[in-house]
DNA sequence: ATTCCACGGGAAAGCATGGACC
DNA sequence: GGTCCATGCTTTCCCGTGGAAT
Protein backbone atom coordinates (compact mmCIF):
# COMPACT_ATOMS: atom_id res chain seq x y z
CA UNK A 1 0.00 0.00 0.00
CA UNK A 2 2.88 2.15 0.66
CA UNK A 3 4.35 3.44 -2.79
CA UNK A 4 6.47 6.19 -2.07
CA UNK A 5 7.96 6.31 1.65
CA UNK A 6 10.21 8.87 1.16
CA UNK A 7 6.85 11.23 0.49
CA UNK A 8 6.00 10.20 4.33
CA UNK A 9 9.12 11.27 5.69
CA UNK A 10 9.18 14.51 7.91
CA UNK A 11 11.74 16.05 6.06
CA UNK A 12 10.42 15.29 2.71
CA UNK A 13 9.60 18.33 0.47
CA UNK A 14 7.27 18.24 -2.07
CA UNK A 15 6.72 19.45 -5.38
CA UNK A 16 3.49 21.88 -4.78
CA UNK A 17 3.41 23.41 -1.18
CA UNK A 18 -0.50 23.65 -0.06
CA UNK A 19 -2.01 26.47 1.65
CA UNK A 20 1.41 28.60 1.94
CA UNK A 21 1.29 31.04 -1.12
CA UNK A 22 1.15 33.85 0.61
CA UNK A 23 4.42 33.35 2.92
CA UNK A 24 5.74 31.39 -0.70
CA UNK A 25 5.02 34.88 -2.25
CA UNK A 26 6.86 37.08 0.51
CA UNK A 27 9.72 34.95 0.23
CA UNK A 28 10.22 35.09 -3.42
CA UNK A 29 10.09 38.65 -3.12
CA UNK A 30 12.72 38.81 -0.66
CA UNK A 31 14.98 36.45 -2.60
CA UNK A 32 13.97 38.32 -5.96
CA UNK A 33 16.70 40.47 -6.26
CA UNK A 34 18.77 37.65 -6.85
CA UNK A 35 17.67 36.96 -10.13
CA UNK A 36 19.39 40.44 -11.05
CA UNK A 37 22.08 39.50 -9.27
CA UNK A 38 21.77 41.70 -6.92
CA UNK A 39 21.75 40.85 -2.90
CA UNK A 40 18.69 39.69 -1.35
CA UNK A 41 16.51 40.84 1.49
CA UNK A 42 17.35 39.10 4.95
CA UNK A 43 14.20 36.94 5.65
CA UNK A 44 12.93 36.37 8.96
CA UNK A 45 10.00 33.15 9.08
CA UNK A 46 8.96 32.97 12.74
CA UNK A 47 6.18 30.12 13.77
CA UNK A 48 5.16 26.91 15.90
CA UNK A 49 6.65 23.94 14.67
CA UNK A 50 5.24 22.20 12.30
CA UNK A 51 3.73 24.86 10.26
CA UNK A 52 5.83 24.26 6.91
CA UNK A 53 8.87 26.77 7.81
CA UNK A 54 11.61 24.43 7.00
CA UNK A 55 9.36 22.97 4.49
CA UNK A 56 8.60 25.98 2.78
CA UNK A 57 12.33 27.76 2.88
CA UNK A 58 13.69 24.65 1.16
CA UNK A 59 11.19 24.53 -1.56
CA UNK A 60 11.48 28.15 -2.60
CA UNK A 61 15.59 27.64 -2.56
CA UNK A 62 15.13 24.46 -4.46
CA UNK A 63 12.77 26.92 -6.86
CA UNK A 64 14.97 29.47 -7.43
CA UNK A 65 18.10 26.71 -7.93
CA UNK A 66 15.80 25.83 -10.93
CA UNK A 67 15.33 29.09 -11.92
CA UNK A 68 18.38 31.09 -11.77
CA UNK A 69 21.03 28.36 -13.04
CA UNK A 70 23.98 29.61 -11.06
CA UNK A 71 23.20 29.76 -7.09
CA UNK A 72 24.74 28.03 -4.45
CA UNK A 73 22.68 27.27 -0.96
CA UNK A 74 23.29 25.74 2.07
CA UNK A 75 20.92 24.99 4.81
CA UNK A 76 22.18 24.42 8.11
CA UNK A 77 20.31 23.93 11.44
CA UNK A 78 21.64 25.54 14.63
CA UNK A 79 20.59 23.19 16.82
CA UNK A 80 23.14 20.54 15.91
CA UNK A 81 25.29 23.92 14.77
CA UNK A 82 24.86 26.28 17.60
CA UNK A 83 28.77 27.44 17.78
CA UNK A 84 30.16 29.88 16.33
CA UNK A 85 32.29 27.82 14.13
CA UNK A 86 30.03 25.45 13.61
CA UNK A 87 27.46 27.53 11.94
CA UNK A 88 30.41 29.08 9.98
CA UNK A 89 31.83 25.56 8.86
CA UNK A 90 28.19 24.55 7.54
CA UNK A 91 28.25 27.78 5.31
CA UNK A 92 31.68 27.36 4.09
CA UNK A 93 30.71 23.26 3.63
CA UNK A 94 28.03 24.66 1.52
CA UNK A 95 30.32 26.19 -0.81
CA UNK A 96 33.19 23.61 -0.51
CA UNK A 97 35.63 25.27 0.72
CA UNK A 98 36.20 23.12 4.11
CA UNK A 99 38.84 21.53 2.54
CA UNK A 100 42.02 22.81 3.71
CA UNK A 101 40.25 24.06 6.85
CA UNK A 102 41.96 22.47 10.05
CA UNK A 103 40.90 24.35 13.62
CA UNK A 104 44.29 24.30 14.25
CA UNK A 105 44.63 27.06 11.23
CA UNK A 106 41.50 28.53 11.91
CA UNK A 107 42.46 31.32 14.32
CA UNK A 108 39.00 33.00 14.93
CA UNK A 109 38.35 34.85 11.90
CA UNK A 110 39.60 32.64 9.29
CA UNK A 111 36.83 30.99 8.19
CA UNK A 112 35.02 34.23 8.20
CA UNK A 113 37.43 35.98 5.87
CA UNK A 114 37.41 33.18 3.75
CA UNK A 115 33.62 33.74 3.53
CA UNK A 116 34.24 37.53 3.18
CA UNK A 117 36.23 36.68 -0.03
CA UNK A 118 34.01 34.13 -1.74
CA UNK A 119 33.19 35.29 -4.93
CA UNK A 120 31.15 32.60 -7.34
CA UNK A 121 27.35 32.81 -8.09
CA UNK A 122 24.72 34.13 -5.34
CA UNK A 123 24.97 32.02 -2.08
CA UNK A 124 21.44 31.55 0.02
CA UNK A 125 21.59 30.46 3.25
CA UNK A 126 18.78 29.18 5.31
CA UNK A 127 19.89 29.32 8.93
CA UNK A 128 16.93 26.94 10.58
CA UNK A 129 16.30 26.88 14.54
CA UNK A 130 17.97 30.45 14.56
CA UNK A 131 17.20 30.60 18.41
CA UNK A 132 19.95 28.32 19.49
CA UNK A 133 22.48 29.72 18.34
CA UNK A 134 24.80 30.45 21.28
CA UNK A 135 26.44 33.48 20.04
CA UNK A 136 24.09 35.87 18.40
CA UNK A 137 27.27 37.46 16.87
CA UNK A 138 27.35 35.33 14.03
CA UNK A 139 24.32 36.42 12.34
CA UNK A 140 25.72 39.96 12.27
CA UNK A 141 29.12 38.62 11.14
CA UNK A 142 27.16 37.05 8.45
CA UNK A 143 25.30 39.86 7.99
CA UNK A 144 28.28 42.03 6.17
CA UNK A 145 29.56 39.60 3.99
CA UNK A 146 28.62 40.26 0.57
CA UNK A 147 27.12 37.86 -2.24
CA UNK A 148 25.58 35.96 0.86
CA UNK A 149 21.54 36.00 1.67
CA UNK A 150 20.03 34.43 4.35
CA UNK A 151 16.48 33.10 5.37
CA UNK A 152 16.37 32.80 9.45
CA UNK A 153 14.09 30.24 10.80
CA UNK A 154 13.06 30.42 14.45
CA UNK A 155 9.63 29.97 16.56
CA UNK A 156 9.11 33.72 18.28
CA UNK A 157 10.20 36.33 17.41
CA UNK A 158 10.18 38.54 20.37
CA UNK A 159 12.25 35.74 21.96
CA UNK A 160 14.78 36.03 19.10
CA UNK A 161 15.13 40.30 19.15
CA UNK A 162 15.82 39.97 22.78
CA UNK A 163 18.91 38.66 22.27
CA UNK A 164 20.22 40.41 19.51
CA UNK A 165 21.83 43.71 20.57
CA UNK A 166 20.66 47.00 18.56
CA UNK A 167 23.95 46.99 16.48
CA UNK A 168 22.20 43.87 14.38
CA UNK A 169 18.64 44.43 15.13
CA UNK A 170 18.96 47.96 13.73
CA UNK A 171 20.19 46.99 10.89
CA UNK A 172 17.82 44.24 10.48
CA UNK A 173 15.12 46.63 10.54
CA UNK A 174 14.10 46.45 6.49
CA UNK A 175 14.08 42.76 6.85
CA UNK A 176 10.96 40.50 5.20
CA UNK A 177 9.03 38.89 8.62
CA UNK A 178 7.08 36.18 7.65
CA UNK A 179 4.59 34.83 10.28
CA UNK A 180 3.38 31.20 9.61
CA UNK A 181 0.72 30.19 11.97
CA UNK A 182 -0.71 27.19 13.15
CA UNK A 183 -2.35 24.89 10.52
CA UNK A 184 -6.33 24.67 10.56
CA UNK A 185 -8.24 21.33 10.00
CA UNK A 186 -8.97 21.70 6.34
CA UNK A 187 -5.29 22.94 5.76
CA UNK A 188 -4.01 19.88 7.45
CA UNK A 189 -6.20 17.55 5.94
CA UNK A 190 -5.25 19.07 2.71
CA UNK A 191 -1.59 18.43 3.41
CA UNK A 192 -2.03 14.95 4.06
CA UNK A 193 -3.95 14.69 1.14
CA UNK A 194 -1.54 15.61 -0.96
CA UNK A 195 1.38 12.86 0.79
CA UNK A 196 -1.54 9.97 0.63
CA UNK A 197 -1.80 11.26 -3.49
CA UNK A 198 1.86 10.43 -3.86
CA UNK A 199 3.03 8.04 -1.63
CA UNK A 200 0.32 5.55 -0.92
CA UNK A 201 -2.08 3.45 -3.29
CA UNK A 202 -5.89 5.11 -3.99
CA UNK A 203 -8.44 4.08 -1.34
CA UNK A 204 -6.05 3.70 0.97
CA UNK A 205 -7.45 6.03 3.11
CA UNK A 206 -10.33 8.32 3.55
CA UNK A 207 -11.24 11.60 3.90
CA UNK A 208 -12.90 11.42 7.40
CA UNK A 209 -9.42 9.35 8.68
CA UNK A 210 -7.60 12.32 7.39
CA UNK A 211 -9.80 14.21 9.37
CA UNK A 212 -8.99 12.27 12.47
CA UNK A 213 -5.43 12.56 12.12
CA UNK A 214 -5.37 15.90 11.47
CA UNK A 215 -7.24 16.49 14.56
CA UNK A 216 -5.47 15.17 16.59
CA UNK A 217 -2.35 16.58 14.99
CA UNK A 218 -3.72 19.87 16.70
CA UNK A 219 -2.02 22.23 13.47
CA UNK A 220 1.47 20.64 13.81
CA UNK A 221 1.85 19.07 10.24
CA UNK A 222 5.18 16.54 11.38
CA UNK A 223 3.15 14.91 13.78
CA UNK A 224 -0.29 14.92 11.55
CA UNK A 225 2.55 13.64 9.07
CA UNK A 226 4.17 11.43 11.58
CA UNK A 227 0.39 9.91 12.38
CA UNK A 228 -0.04 8.63 8.70
CA UNK A 229 3.22 7.20 8.26
CA UNK A 230 3.00 5.33 11.68
CA UNK A 231 -0.75 4.26 10.73
CA UNK A 232 0.67 3.26 7.06
CA UNK A 233 3.10 0.91 8.12
CA UNK A 234 0.47 -0.53 10.26
CA UNK A 235 -1.73 -1.18 8.01
CA UNK A 236 1.29 -2.44 5.77
CA UNK A 237 2.60 -4.65 7.89
CA UNK A 238 -0.82 -6.42 8.53
CA UNK A 239 -1.17 -7.04 5.63
CA UNK A 240 -4.44 -4.77 4.76
CA UNK A 241 -4.90 -2.27 1.64
CA UNK A 242 -6.35 -0.15 3.91
CA UNK A 243 -5.62 2.05 7.12
CA UNK A 244 -8.02 1.53 9.13
CA UNK A 245 -9.32 3.96 12.16
CA UNK A 246 -8.25 1.17 14.81
CA UNK A 247 -4.73 1.76 12.91
CA UNK A 248 -4.91 5.37 13.70
CA UNK A 249 -6.29 5.31 16.84
CA UNK A 250 -3.32 3.65 17.85
CA UNK A 251 -0.67 5.36 15.81
CA UNK A 252 -1.75 8.70 17.43
CA UNK A 253 -0.02 8.11 21.08
CA UNK A 254 2.70 6.30 19.14
CA UNK A 255 3.45 9.29 16.65
CA UNK A 256 4.13 11.23 19.49
CA UNK A 257 6.54 9.16 21.42
CA UNK A 258 8.27 8.15 18.02
CA UNK A 259 9.31 11.46 18.01
CA UNK A 260 10.70 11.47 21.92
CA UNK A 261 12.29 8.33 21.62
CA UNK A 262 14.60 9.57 19.03
CA UNK A 263 15.25 12.44 21.23
CA UNK A 264 15.95 10.83 24.01
CA UNK A 265 18.48 8.20 21.68
CA UNK A 266 20.79 11.15 21.02
CA UNK A 267 21.32 11.75 24.69
CA UNK A 268 24.28 10.66 26.71
CA UNK A 269 23.76 7.56 29.02
CA UNK A 270 24.40 9.77 31.81
CA UNK A 271 21.57 11.97 30.76
CA UNK A 272 19.37 8.75 29.66
CA UNK A 273 19.78 7.08 32.89
CA UNK A 274 18.47 10.68 34.48
CA UNK A 275 15.47 10.78 31.89
CA UNK A 276 14.72 7.15 32.84
CA UNK A 277 14.44 8.18 37.02
CA UNK A 278 12.75 11.04 35.94
CA UNK A 279 9.96 9.20 34.01
CA UNK A 280 9.59 6.43 36.22
CA UNK A 281 8.69 8.62 39.32
CA UNK A 282 6.75 11.45 37.35
CA UNK A 283 7.07 14.29 39.44
CA UNK A 284 10.95 14.71 41.41
CA UNK A 285 12.43 17.09 42.95
CA UNK A 286 16.27 18.42 41.85
CA UNK A 287 17.45 16.65 45.43
CA UNK A 288 15.84 13.45 45.24
CA UNK A 289 16.91 13.48 41.31
CA UNK A 290 20.28 13.71 42.13
CA UNK A 291 20.30 11.03 45.07
CA UNK A 292 19.08 8.91 43.43
CA UNK A 293 21.05 9.26 40.17
CA UNK A 294 24.57 9.41 42.65
CA UNK A 295 23.17 5.91 43.62
CA UNK A 296 22.72 4.42 40.44
CA UNK A 297 25.34 4.63 38.27
CA UNK A 298 28.99 4.58 39.16
CA UNK A 299 31.23 7.46 38.71
CA UNK A 300 28.10 10.05 38.75
CA UNK A 301 28.55 13.83 37.19
CA UNK A 302 28.83 16.32 39.57
CA UNK A 303 25.02 18.25 40.70
CA UNK A 304 26.24 21.62 38.27
CA UNK A 305 26.77 18.66 35.47
CA UNK A 306 22.95 17.50 36.60
CA UNK A 307 21.73 20.43 36.00
CA UNK A 308 23.19 21.41 32.40
CA UNK A 309 21.41 17.95 31.51
CA UNK A 310 18.51 18.70 32.61
CA UNK A 311 18.27 22.20 31.05
CA UNK A 312 19.51 20.36 27.98
CA UNK A 313 16.48 17.89 28.42
CA UNK A 314 13.99 20.98 28.64
CA UNK A 315 15.10 22.52 25.80
CA UNK A 316 14.33 19.00 23.88
CA UNK A 317 11.04 18.70 25.34
CA UNK A 318 11.35 16.01 27.08
CA UNK A 319 10.50 17.14 30.43
CA UNK A 320 9.03 20.09 31.92
CA UNK A 321 10.32 22.20 34.89
CA UNK A 322 7.66 23.12 37.24
CA UNK A 323 8.11 26.27 39.83
CA UNK A 324 11.10 28.06 41.10
CA UNK A 325 13.84 28.08 43.22
CA UNK A 326 12.46 25.45 46.84
CA UNK A 327 9.74 24.42 44.89
CA UNK A 328 10.99 23.50 41.73
CA UNK A 329 10.31 19.62 40.05
CA UNK A 330 10.84 18.04 37.19
CA UNK A 331 8.41 16.03 35.67
CA UNK A 332 8.41 13.98 32.11
CA UNK A 333 6.31 15.87 29.36
CA UNK A 334 3.36 14.01 29.09
CA UNK A 335 2.38 11.76 25.51
CA UNK A 336 -1.18 11.93 26.26
C1' DA B 1 13.16 41.21 60.13
C1' DT B 2 16.82 38.42 59.68
C1' DT B 3 19.09 34.36 58.58
C1' DC B 4 19.20 30.03 56.21
C1' DC B 5 19.49 27.14 52.33
C1' DA B 6 18.11 24.61 48.02
C1' DC B 7 18.22 25.78 43.52
C1' DG B 8 19.60 27.90 38.95
C1' DG B 9 22.82 29.43 36.10
C1' DG B 10 27.12 32.53 34.70
C1' DA B 11 32.20 32.52 34.38
C1' DA B 12 36.37 30.49 34.16
C1' DA B 13 39.62 26.81 34.86
C1' DG B 14 40.62 21.80 33.92
C1' DC B 15 40.59 17.80 31.13
C1' DA B 16 40.13 14.85 27.11
C1' DT B 17 40.09 14.60 22.11
C1' DG B 18 41.76 14.82 17.53
C1' DG B 19 43.94 16.75 13.58
C1' DA B 20 48.16 19.07 11.78
C1' DC B 21 52.84 19.70 11.90
C1' DC B 22 57.66 18.59 12.74
C1' DG C 1 56.86 9.11 17.85
C1' DG C 2 56.01 14.02 20.18
C1' DT C 3 53.92 18.80 20.42
C1' DC C 4 50.81 22.32 19.52
C1' DC C 5 46.33 24.10 19.65
C1' DA C 6 41.31 24.78 19.31
C1' DT C 7 37.30 22.53 20.55
C1' DG C 8 33.67 20.43 23.67
C1' DC C 9 32.47 18.74 27.94
C1' DT C 10 32.96 18.78 32.91
C1' DT C 11 34.09 20.75 37.17
C1' DT C 12 34.99 24.46 40.50
C1' DC C 13 33.69 28.67 42.24
C1' DC C 14 30.40 31.84 43.04
C1' DC C 15 26.34 34.84 43.34
C1' DG C 16 21.30 35.98 42.97
C1' DT C 17 16.73 34.39 44.16
C1' DG C 18 12.87 33.44 46.99
C1' DG C 19 10.55 30.50 50.20
C1' DA C 20 11.19 28.59 55.01
C1' DA C 21 12.90 28.70 59.56
C1' DT C 22 14.36 31.44 63.34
Amino acid sequence: MIRDARVLQADFVPQEVVHRDPEANQLSNALEPITRDEPAETAFLFGPSGTGKTCLAKFIVERLRREVIDIEHQYVNCWQNYTRFRTIYRILEGIGQTLDVHRQSTPKDELLERLRQYDGPPYVVVLDEVDQLEDMDVLYDLYTLPNISMVLIANREEELFARIDERLSSRLMNTTRIRFDKYGLNELVGILQARVDRGLTADAIGRSQLERIADAAAGDARVAIGILRNAAQRAERDGTDQITSAAITDSIPEARSEVQQRTVETLTPHQQQLYEIITNHGSITPGDLYEMYREQVDDPKTKRTMRNYLTKMCQYNLIVAEGQNRGRTYRPVSVS
